[in-house]
DNA sequence: AATGTATTCGAACGAACGTTCGATTGGGGA
DNA sequence: TCCCCAATCGAACGTTCGTTCGAATACATT
């Protein structure tokens, strides 16, 4: 047991859950500005690189005065987020409601989560590359969210299979190369070459929605077979490391 | 100045250069299986939170002997990075020598990639997850290895817009959306209910190879305006954060 | 058997970490 | 003005960390 996991239950504080529910709007707003600091500092020092002396430097509170908003170090990144998949799950419902065709609907969604992945990168950084920290029941609480946002997506493109006829289409498939496609942008955008949120999620949009629909009749391998593929040896030997 | 970065050149090594270059054929077979372990360890734990202690109780080793194969934390890092980029360009290079349509390169590309990535998920994990942690020089050369992978892919794409005359496809998001696609299945992969590495790169290869080329004669802003997109507000708001 | 080099290890060092504790401050209601 | 409680902090605790050092062992060549 660590210095760092050892709970005093019998310390002198009222009501001794771990960070109680404060109420003042002052409190509020001050634990949302130390969330968005906290969020930078883990993007750019990762999660565990990153110490809480890090981020009451970065906020401008002490470091024993940080404990007063949240439990621990896991609690902070478990609000960071939990807050900022929730803020894109509400915004992605708000987003495509009264949509009427899936193929529009799923571009909402993709320009959605483009937009909030450029203006919230450090949220986006953390809930991406920080997945695995939590507790058991931290971990649970977030991911469950993160399936109702995966659902959500998931929905449309069945949706559009079944209407298109696709028989091929590995729905599943798609939809997680379809995020990992928007999730990579955080490697590698530069807004001084790449164009915006919108251009980018159009581009995207194309080529799935184009990359998925053209495959109406293909076999149900989930692979085109329609041109001869010269380069497709049967039993490609493994990769060796080294050399 | 850390106890981590201290270096003391006068010990009593001879060559005081860190990890000189030890040439028994022992050595390097255990050199290289200390780098397998590391990556199973980096994999699970994290570059960061992984402890060299951690690494010495998978590989057997005690944990001074270790600095006998490598000469600090960071450079264990460089070197299982270095090795693995090494490796997967060297199989790039041979997997599309003699291929002749750009089409069939960038299938071939696609597969060897997935194929190295679900062969080697821990050394691919190290690869996408912790690369910002090497010192300058370190970072630099690893990302030149990088720079030429992303290069050899980059190629193929021009040449097949150049080819079909894809007026309005941009090379570079297209090809790090490609990454994207595939560098995001260590994310989600799951043996049991997804296609093996073929079957994956199969359907990725022809969700984006549609996708790019079914674009011919669309607009340079590079998204489509070809259907009436009913959804599109020209001015949407923020996403807020919080309600 | 003797020698020299390659390899391995136990033990320790100093720094940095997450967290706690008791004390102090500050501002609004009595 | 006094009091209460929310808010804040300096200082410390115990642990874990990466790294080092000197000694011990293994091994190949004489």
């Amino acid at each position: 047991m660590t210095a760092a996991t050892r709970h005093s239950n019998s310390n002198g504080r009222a009501a001794a859950a771990p960070r109680a529910a404060r109420g003042s709007k002052a409190y509020d707003r001050k634990l949302e500005a130390i969330l968005r600091q906290a969020a930078a500092v883990f993007r750019t020092r990762g999660y565990h690189q990153a110490s809480i002396r890090d981020i009451a430097r970065a906020t401008g509170v002490s470091l024993a005065g940080l404990y007063y908003y949240f439990a621990s170090k896991e609690d902070l990144l478990y609000l960071i987020q939990r807050h900022a998949f929730e803020t894109i799950l509400a915004a992605a419902r708000a987003g495509i409601e009264g949509v009427e065709r899936p193929e529009d609907r799923l571009r909402a969604l993709i320009r959605i989560h483009l937009r909030f992945f450029l203006e919230h990168p450090n949220e986006m950084k953390v809930l991406t590359h920080e997945e695995e920290w939590l507790s058991k029941e931290r971990g649970r609480e977030v991911r469950t969210i993160k399936r109702a946002y995966y659902q959500l997506c998931f929905e449309q493109v069945e949706e559009l299979r079944r209407a298109r006829g696709l028989a091929g289409l590995n729905t599943r498939l798609a939809v997680l190369s379809l995020f990992g496609m928007m999730n990579w942008i955080y490697t590698w955008y530069n807004p001084k070459i790449d164009p915006g949120a919108s251009g980018c999620a159009g581009a995207m949009a194309d080529i799935f929605l184009d990359g998925i629909l053209s495959g109406a009749g293909r076999p149900a391998n989930g692979h085109s077979t329609r041109k001869a593929n010269t380069f497709e040896r049967s039993g490609a030997p493994e990769i060796r490391v080294q050399n």
